[in-house]
DNA sequence: AACGAATACAACCGCGACAAG
DNA sequence: CCTTGTCGCGGTTGTATTCGT
């Protein structure tokens, strides 16, 4: 029981993932007319979302320059520094990784970083407990215990063909259909 | 093989800053 | 100076996939 939209005049908005169609839609578009002023893009493009929705799937996903997946130790090891240099600062902290957004780098830190300093950080105060009957001389124990070996040895490095659709496949489509 | 939990990623929302009229 | 529209940012939620039992 879907509501036919042929007649409706309320323009209604699509939400949720986006179609290859529309990806298509939004290239042509922005490869035409370029980027910006985006409430009308959306409009004029005939796309069926809001103008912050084109932004952000264009800026994230469908520009050409960005890179997908397969974050580094290095861009690990940049992340980790200006996260504790700058905090949630994303979007600055993306500007030091080329290719990356700052959505991915805010999902990155989120889902693995962040899990992974606090799994440390209970292991280092179970560590801390057990261990107090046990120091003899030294005795310090270091709460953030040596954050690079730990990225180096810890952080699995994600294979390089974890990437399925690279926008040069996206790109090349479009340039075949649009031309 | 089926199911639930955990994880990773994609996308939306709300808010503040800024510029143009 | 005020209003309105747009942009950009950070937080949060939704969903698909993977993993363990």
């Amino acid at each position: 029981m879907e509501k036919t939209p042929c007649n409706s005049q309320e323009v209604e908005v699509r939400k949720g993932p986006w179609t290859i169609e529309e990806d298509l839609i939004l290239i042509n578009y922005i490869a035409i007319h370029g980027e910006g002023v985006w409430n009308s893009l959306a409009r004029s493009a005939g796309l069926k979302r809001t103008g912050k929705s084109c932004r952000f799937r264009w800026l994230n996903y469908l520009r050409p320059d960005v890179r997908r997946g397969n974050i580094t130790p290095e861009e690990q090891l940049v992340i980790i520094e200006l996260q504790a240099k700058w905090g949630n600062r994303w979007s600055k902290i993306a500007k030091h990784l080329p290719g990356r957004t700052d959505n991915e780098i805010k999902n990155y830190w989120r889902t693995r970083i962040q899990k992974h300093i606090k799994q440390t950080e209970t292991l280092t105060a179970q560590n801390d407990q057990a261990s107090t009957s046990q120091i003899s001389g030294s005795g310090h124990v270091d709460p953030v215990p040596s954050l690079n070996e730990n990225i180096e040895n810890n952080f699995p490095t994600e294979s390089n063909d974890s990437i399925v659709w690279s926008m040069e496949d996206l790109w090349s489509m479009q340039l075949l259909n649009g031309d």
